[in-house]
DNA sequence: CGTGTTTGGTTGCAGTTGCAACGATCTGAT
DNA sequence: ATCAGATCGTTGCAACTGCAACCAAACACG
């Protein structure tokens, strides 16, 4: 850790300069190839792996907002890529789970994004992304442990 | 690098995570502390360490778009932190420094800055930072060879 | 049972961002 | 010297984001 500030070595900086433009990159292919946005791409990829949910429950999975779920899910739907079928438990609340056609399209984004992810990360080698992904979660709790 | 889908092991999915949770936490202290956002931050970080150059300079330097550097040049300029010479070589462009005012602000937010960095990142110790920061490296290059 | 509070989801609105278009100036080829 | 094209900075505009207000349904508790 530096005792003098040089902007260029200052991580959260460096952190904001490289996420976005990993982020950029991904979002310009998804959008170009599926015509998706990141939180809708997040909203297919959860609801492959853990199946139907409410939309509370995709916040906490996704780590976003709830009008940003309320939105993708909406745009979602518009696209039949995903069912809203009623919460029997909830009236309040919809499940949303992938359409035949979401689990379709779930089925060629997951390939590409592995690849994507494949080429970017390409220079480092796995051992290192394993120790990546542990620091991140790190950063991640000193972050928040900062915010009470 | 795992062959099925996990969104959160998905790198990208990680990286925007935290390294928005670090910005919101990062700006929000500026914010509060002296009234600043991210990019007029980086403008007086990176006039005090280089000293004065134009804004088109200011744009390579630190990777914003030349509209958010115009923005953030009025908002400092507003603020008498920072002065606009004119460039005797181009009458097109100023030439941005820091004023008297200015550089008493940066020493109070360098010394902040360095310290709310080194609570993020505390857990991890110093070796691994700097493997952490050739990573980003390595990641950013990896992007951008993307992007052709 | 009411009635006050909480919760799931949507909509309104304000702030931020960046591309595109624009005026003004500079440069380079003729 | 002139004029086409590039460049610096600003402004207009559209997209994205998230807080706050809102409605409807659920819950809590006397």
């Amino acid at each position: 850790m530096p005792t003098t500030l040089k902007l260029d070595e200052f991580l959260p900086y460096r952190l904001s300069i490289v996420s976005n433009l990993v982020s950029d990159t991904v979002a310009e292919a998804y959008r170009a190839l599926f015509g998706l946005k990141i939180s809708e791409w997040r909203l297919v990829a959860v609801l492959a792996e853990d199946g139907a949910m409410s939309q509370q429950a995709l916040c906490g999975r996704t780590h976003m907002d709830k009008v940003t779920v309320s939105r993708a899910a909406i745009a979602l739907a518009d696209r039949r890529l995903v069912e809203r079928a009623p919460n029997p438990d909830d009236q309040r609340s919809h499940l949303l789970g992938l359409s035949e056609e979401g689990w379709r399209l779930y089925e060629q984004i997951a390939p590409e994004a592995l690849q994507m992810e494949q080429r970017i990360f390409a220079d480092i080698d796995p051992a290192e992304l394993v120790r990546f992904r542990e620091m991140l979660d790190r950063i991640q709790s000193g972050a928040e442990a900062l915010r009470e």
